[in-house]
DNA sequence: TTCCTATCGACAACTTAGTTGTCTAATTAT
DNA sequence: ATAATTAGACAACTAAGTTGTCGATAGGAA
């Protein structure tokens, strides 16, 4: 018996809060300390298309107005901006700020360097293979980084 | 550019997800439709000697107050029972229920059956690589199964 | 064109799982 | 003996979701 599926999956957890809490403690330290990954996973979802709350919550695997909430906070923030939408006058339509953007770009590149370092202890080839083998288990599509609805959801 | 950082913690969240996610699934379908994953990590702490809700809030990295809350549900549900401290009268003693017990068993076994689909997936060599490489990321005593407090927290 | 239906965003009330702060009672340390 | 600490209860709050309802806009079919 060498582990178990609880072990297996705390070190699936435990790797990933290793991961986005340093990349939150870094943001933070950078002056965006009011970031949460959601915020960074919604804005990227809204640049790429999601730019009003019905639609990000429809890819966020969340309700329109939890997704109406998250706008709310991001707009307060000032990581996006709301204007009518030119030809659907029910649509209130987002957009990234530059400040939203800088906190993506740098977000990215916080996850980057971490992913840099754990090439180093684990050798390059071998993080490779553990992502090949991670994406043949979890599949590439539930991945998606315009549906990560669950991510904050019932991981109590 | 092989992958990104983002990828990577998504992966891991995913194979997370995908293992809890069925187990919670599969524990509703045997009829027990109300533990969530929290409740079987604070069983576990319980168990093993936790007793009380300060120090479960301890083990579990949570406050006092919330490991009350936790307590309360899992009384109401059947699954720990509560009685008077014998040696401190400040405290109300613990104990997971035969019903708790059972719970903690079968969520075991299906998160152990899960894992051995992964082996035929990925080959048993592989995951045993997979899980020992991870181990060396996130550390051994980071997961350890009394201190997942984190587990359901700021995950947004 | 008018009407039916679907969708958008807003508002309200609720749930879950946490937080802080305050309080009393019991234990422990000086 | 007294002071400090600890346990648990209670209250109020936060964060991120949920469902349900509603008025306004859009769009397809008669």
């Amino acid at each position: 018996m060498s582990r178990s599926g609880a072990d297996l999956a705390l070190l699936l957890l435990g790797g990933y809060r290793k991961l986005i809490d340093a990349t939150v403690l870094e943001l933070a330290a950078r002056g965006f300390d009011d970031v949460r990954p959601v915020h960074e996973f919604a804005m990227r979802a809204v640049d790429s298309g999601a730019d009003n709350a019905s639609e990000l919550g429809r890819r966020m695997s969340i309700s329109k107005q939890a997704a109406a909430k998250t706008i709310a906070t991001l707009l307060e923030r000032g990581y996006v901006t709301r204007g009518a939408d030119p030809v659907d006058g029910r649509r209130k339509r987002i957009e990234v700020t530059p400040l939203g953007f800088e906190v993506m770009r740098q977000g990215e590149a916080i996850l980057n360097d971490l992913r840099t370092e754990w090439e180093l202890q684990l050798g390059r080839k071998e993080l490779a293979l553990l992502e090949a083998q991670l994406t043949i288990l979890v599949g590439d599509s539930p991945v998606r980084i315009e549906a990560p609805g669950w991510v904050a959801q019932d991981l109590g």
